[in-house]
DNA sequence: ACACAAAATGACGCAACATCAACTTCAAGT
DNA sequence: ACTTGAAGTTGATGTTGCGTCATTTTGTGT
């Protein structure tokens, strides 16, 4: 028989919590002394470790409480219950996390923004929400849809996006330095070849895409990162810069 | 102005949480009657959304009641913030399922489930897990920790390191198409190139950084994007055919 | 016997509401 | 003007798993 304390000593578990389990009557004591502390024995240790483990894998105490009482409990069917909870449960974090990485892109492609811009974002993400296919459907045809996957769309994380935001990112950062310069024009470099590579020689597609482009609206209904009309028009002289140069070589 | 009802009716929140948003003051009422019913207006209800966006990704209404009211919040800061906290959350319950997968093919190999055969089981695994924690623990020195620190900040707001992470996700996705695909060539020479650009003949410090690289969990320490060893060995060796092929023309 | 550690009970706090309970106000119909 | 029922109000209490006081007893070593 040891005291409380030695128990928190053996397994991590606090005063308070061994406290909290005897009034929940989750896990008695296995006697007392006179005075009215508690003692606890071997078995009693081990169901505590018990208890700590299905906590872990997400149990909540009376759930526990009501295994561990019924000698009949169908740990299995209880097992694959907690399975789908859990999975469930990942599958919305998954979720989030998406939302908050489409977010987060924004905002490095948009710069610093404050309160009221977020408005608009937020606002524009839960309209998104349902409202995107519908647009998008109309304009392209399916072709062009799977081709659209891998310009930068709002909740996508995968690496050809990533790439674009990193691209039009970097334009903005040097954009102060003029179309003309090195380090503009082997972004530019950059990006006028991913654009062959990712869309070959589909022009018309990307005429398209850049069409809805310079409209903030239609940018918006299609879920394309907005991209503010000055980059735009910074890129598009850019472009025609480096077209230019590459023609007269 | 509409009632309260109307509002619930508009937004699916309820009366209650309401009522409860104008106690902590997170959201007043534009006015009230004379009786004293809650009036709302156009602002309220899209302030409503708000906080129910930023409540389905996962801040607390007190964060939120600050965020919103914080006219020069950061909020690029604090959605990293909450994609960090949300990841970890994610890979927490994967874990779990993990740990809920392994024991349920136990039970389906094992056949008889009752509760002593469980806790036994319960107590197998604890041990594994208290086991795999030591050792990881094991592997970290002081010293290490403290040179990766001095390193210059590479973390994933600047441009450059995005593209960095961008290109390296590309080559991994398309790491099953061998190193000597087109599609790994392209990406290794745009590596190539951006490092020309960004460190010149800074040659030891791309050295200092990969060799970091090599070890997941220094990586991990320094904040760096963690590159799978089997990555890492598919880019030298790409790399090299890549350098080769250089070499011949 | 006295000091000091360890233990006890009890109460409040947290987050985000749900759920009564007991009244009051609003809008409509007679 | 009066009634009625729906809609609104405040207030209290419960939920989960303890942490954190505050206050009082018990256990132990000298």
């Amino acid at each position: 028989m040891i005291s409380i304390k030695e128990v928190t000593k053996q397994t991590g578990i606090t005063v308070r919590t061994m406290r909290y389990y005897d009034q929940i009557d989750l896990l008695r004591p296995a006697g007392k002394t006179e005075g009215g502390h508690r003692l606890y024995g071997e078995k009693e240790i081990k169901k505590l470790q018990e208890i700590q483990f299905l906590k872990t894998i997400g149990f909540g105490l009376q759930e526990i409480k009501e295994m561990l009482a019924d000698e009949n409990h169908d740990w299995f069917a209880g097992l694959k219950n907690q399975l789908d909870y859990i999975s469930k449960e990942k599958e919305r974090l998954g979720q989030i996390e998406g939302t908050l990485r489409g977010l987060i892109n924004e905002i490095m492609l948009n710069g610093n923004i404050d309160l009221s811009n977020m408005q608009k974002l937020i606002q524009l993400y839960q309209q998104n929400m349902d409202k995107r296919e519908g647009y998008l459907n109309q304009t392209f045809n399916e072709e062009e849809s799977k081709l659209l996957q891998s310009l930068p769309n709002i909740n996508r994380e995968d690496p050809e996006t990533l790439e674009w935001i990193a691209l039009i990112a970097q334009l903005k950062k040097h954009m102060s330095k003029g179309i003309s310069s090195p380090e503009i024009q082997r972004l530019i470099k950059r990006m006028y070849e991913k654009e062959q590579e990712d869309f070959g020689d589909n022009k018309e597609f990307i005429e398209k895409v850049w069409e809805i482009r310079k409209s903030p609206q239609k940018s918006e209904s299609a879920g394309f990162y907005p991209i503010d009309s000055e980059t735009l028009n910074f890129f598009e002289e850019a472009y025609e810069f480096y077209l230019n140069k590459k023609g007269n070589l």
